[in-house]
RNA sequence: GGCGGGGUAGCCAAGUGGUAAGGUCGCGGUCUGCAAAACCGCUAUUCGCGGGUUCGAUUCCCGCCCCCGCCUCCA
């Protein structure tokens, strides 16, 4: 079954086809942080998709290159760095760090690389793309000493949005004061210093002043990855301006197709609508930390839905998660107990659809799925197929050793998609364990008084006991996070 | 106005030209001292609305309605 990605360039699904079928590496590049502030789990809905899209195309043995830019300079961060009165890098390093904690704590795969805008590397690459773009006649040095791209000049400028440049209609988010500019479509690729930015410029033959925004993304990526790459993501309020001006100065440069599958991510809603920094309508990962949900429960509340469809954030939809997530740990409980001894009376083999056995291993239902465009549904619509199935066999007594092992093999395996198994077995404190233990002596003596105050006292302190065959067993409260 | 995405059970959400996965919630049952977990059963004659094509459409076509986003800060 072939891979397939809806690519916004064609807005069709296409089978993937990476520049070299023959090797396997492949180049992504994914828009990564401008840190002006800390990111919101809208942002890193779009991080995780692609952390998603990386691990299955490792699943399918692809070796992928990912490079994901921090974006250290632009009119929000000098703004910020000013008004804090500290300078731009000192500034900036606050929310790389917090960017990077938020990364782990939802446990998003490392870029292979993090390239700065400003790093002086990618800064004279920009000037040296820029001249070239001037040289070719794609860029014009204007009188306000900035220099713009002269989007005219590049017939497919509006190919990837599907614009037509023509009927460009202001909605009045953009100043219309710019007669430096020969097309109100043309963008900056160097801004000219102006007081504002106080003591941030670089030189530049055409000038002090400062890189925009759209030309980092085409130097870094061609400095790293090279003049073609196999796949951009971003979320799809990138795509028109950021991604189409990418296209415009990358391909200029090299004339070169640049990028072979777009993909664009939905956004994350609250309350139906966009959540985004300028709405006021945000959390950061911290804030759902506080409410005492944990990142692994917002990785899979953030994961489960399709990339493509706007997803509405809700603390209830955080309470799916856990529950949902509670289901798969208790299912790997189980599994592990059978797995690590041979306890079952009567290993019969079942033969479900989906009952797993050391001889009959489970159908790749769950990485056919995710081939499918990145189906998460699907896939995890087939895991808890696969968990009642197994859950039910081991109810019967019919789940032998050796199965057990398989299916939690079949776990390891979807997990490097997944990575969402519950930190290491959490060490439960000698008081609780005393608590257990007296009242399974109250339930001996059958005081079931006692034996309930005594669970009440543990289920206080936020564990939670359950009697089963092999006596009490403590586990931690979900709700207590 | 242009260009996209979406409208499937209380909520979240897959899906197929042949009669609706999965999660969550709720109810009933098995198990349990009672619970919990797990399992079993119930919970959409129906997929925004109206037409059309078809033996048959949620799925294809046409029209309409509603929601969200983009149209030079945005993941």
């Amino acid at each position: 079954m072939p891979i397939r990605f809806f690519n916004t360039y064609s807005r069709e699904l296409e089978e993937f086809e990476p520049r070299d079928p023959a090797a396997r590496p492949i180049f992504m590049y994914t828009c990564g942080p401008t840190v002006y502030s800390r990111a919101h789990i809208g942002n890193f809905r779009a991080y995780i998709f692609e952390d998603l899209l990386q691990r299955q195309l490792e699943l399918r043995g692809y070796n992928v290159h990912r490079v994901m830019n921090i974006t250290d300079v632009d009119d929000k961060t000098i703004r910020g760095a000013r008004e804090s009165g500290v300078p731009l890098q000192k500034f900036t390093e606050q929310f790389k760090q917090a960017f990077f904690e938020d990364t782990d704590t939802l446990r998003i795969k490392r870029a292979n690389e993090y390239p700065a805008a400003t790093d002086q590397r990618y800064i004279d690459r920009m000037i040296e793309m820029i001249a070239t773009l001037i040289s070719k006649g794609f860029a014009y040095l204007a009188d306000d000493k900035s220099v713009y791209f002269r989007i005219n000049k590049f017939p497919d400028y509006g190919k990837l949005a599907h614009f037509d440049l023509t009927q460009l209609q202001s909605t009045g988010r953009v100043k219309h004061d710019e007669y430096d500019k020969e097309h109100i479509g043309d963008f900056a690729l160097w801004k000219g210093w102006d007081e504002e930015d106080g003591a941030v410029k670089w030189d530049s033959p055409w000038g002090p002043g400062r890189p925009g925004w759209h030309i980092e993304c085409s130097a870094m990526a061609t400095a790293l990855l090279g003049d073609q790459i196999d796949i951009h993501c971003g979320g799809v309020d990138n795509i028109f301006p950021h991604h189409e001006a990418e296209i415009a100065q990358s391909e200029g440069v090299t004339g070169k197709k640049f990028v072979r599958y777009w993909l664009h991510c939905a956004h994350l809603l609250v309350d139906g609508q966009k959540m985004a920094k300028s709405l006021g309508n945000f959390y950061t990962v911290p804030n759902v930390l506080a409410k005492g949900y944990t990142g692994r429960e917002l990785r899979y509340a953030l994961l489960r839905v399709h990339y493509r469809v706007p997803l509405n954030f809700t603390w209830e939809g955080m309470n799916e998660a856990r529950e949902s997530l509670g289901r798969v740990d208790e299912w790997l409980g189980r599994l592990r107990q059978i797995a690590e001894k041979e306890n079952v009376q009567h290993p019969t083999l079942i033969n479900r659809e989906q009952a797993p056995n050391a001889r009959q291993p489970i159908k790749p239902g769950f990485e056919n799925a995710l081939d499918d465009d990145l189906n998460i549904s699907g896939a995890l619509g087939f895991l808890f197929e696969t968990i009642r199935e197994t859950n039910r066999a081991m109810d019967e007594n019919k789940l032998d050793a050796a199965s057990a092992s398989a299916c939690l093999d079949w776990w390891k395996r979807i997990n490097t998609v997944l990575d969402l198994e519950a930190e290491v077995e959490i060490i439960v404190p000698p008081e609780l364990e005393q608590l257990a233990k007296d009242r399974e002596k109250a339930r001996r003596e059958k005081n079931w008084k006692r034996s309930d105050d005594l669970r009440e006292q543990i289920f206080a302190l936020g564990w939670e006991v359950r009697d089963t065959k092999d006596g009490p067993k403590l586990t931690r409260r979900a709700s207590s996070g």
